[in-house]
DNA sequence: GTGGTCTAGACCACA
DNA sequence: GTGGTCTAGACCACG
């Protein structure tokens, strides 16, 4: 349940991503009352500042709503929701697919790399 | 055939990047010649001294070698170049895995995707 | 009919406004009965507070008149409401060109373009 | 040609059309560089990251492009650059008539006064 | 020298 | 108490 930032790529990017993860995860459900940027700041120790560049941005995307002094809530629009979960899986799949090709690695060879990944997985966690 | 290079991350890098697949996926073969710094920056549009920057970097890795007066070739080392092939491979797949399951999808939910996209292609390229 | 009520100016204001604006059309005439702030905030669907406060800036104002224990009226100095009449429409026609100015519109332009639309109206209403 | 920044509005919100007219009138010409982040600042006696807030919102509108290490320069999309023109001209022109109409003025009230204001400009200034 | 990011801390309007 | 804005100043990657 960490959060573990990098160290590299930019604080608030890393934290769009990561929200925006717990919101399609459900974690946040659609309507439901987000943390305030000084909440969420302080549980993430980060400045305020970037948690509110985060919250902007993930409104920006139509993720979550403001309501002026009355904290943020994740967007009711279910369909939004579940549109941006396919959109960014295939996305990944995508990028995925078209990297392993350039490497040299058939259709054939990716299904393989999959299926290996998947059975060999849950020892180290 | 255009290189594309994106505006956030590093050029240098995406140089990088991409000579490095192009390495291994034997356009450029082991012991071959590359192109010169000037050569090679003249056709991607892109400062010398970001291309120089790249190709230290590359042999840095140890993909490319430097032969004084004779320019730069390709690592012979072929252990090497699969072995990088195999770790790129390997860790894009977890990394994708990984994003898939944040997104909440199970192991016969990827490997329908993966099929589906697998399917899918082929009509634009 | 709906108030439309923006996200980004407060909200009070925008009630001022409007209300400002219904009683120089005429729709609450001078001498008349307003509703009570309870009434008029269930209409709007806005807390009393806010439109207790809006109330009291048009009180401010001299637009409207509290009679103690008697609701509050619509002024009857008629004079007052023509001259925030003309001054708002001035200061609205002046903010206009000017504006328009700065777009790089000349004085012919600006009055061929409010013909335009003039003549272009009445399908959506 | 002072830049006279309102109180009440956010500064880089002022900021932002104060440029984007420059801009469209021509000041900044298509393709032309911009002052820097911290030059725009210093000009306009304003902190570098309020100015940098006004330069990304400038940005996400499409109106300048970042070159990353070499500045920022207008868009060479002239079609865009007019295309927002009249978007501009017609929206503030028909907000303009639509609060005259909610004043109760007639189309011919609004020509009119729209000439008179024309013609009765230019003494003050 | 340029843009990008981040922190620390402050003030304000709003409800 | 909430979000919004702003300042001051700092560091970094990049080219």
């Amino acid at each position: 349940m960490a959060w573990e930032l990098d160290s590299d790529r930019p604080i608030y990017l890393q934290l769009v991503e990561r929200i925006q993860m717990q919101i399609i995860a459900g974690y946040y459900p659609p309507g439901g009352k987000l943390p305030s940027v000084r909440e969420m700041a302080l549980n993430v120790a980060v400045n305020p500042n970037t948690m509110q560049k985060a919250y902007v941005e993930l409104e920006r995307i139509g993720l979550i709503v403001t309501n002026r002094t009355n904290g943020r809530t994740v967007t009711e629009d279910e369909e939004l929701l579940t549109g941006i979960r396919k959109k960014m899986a295939s996305e990944e799949t995508e990028y995925f697919i078209r990297k392993l090709k350039e490497l040299g690695f058939s259709n054939e060879d990716i299904e393989n790399l999959i299926h290996e990944v998947i059975e060999g997985e849950g020892k180290d966690e």
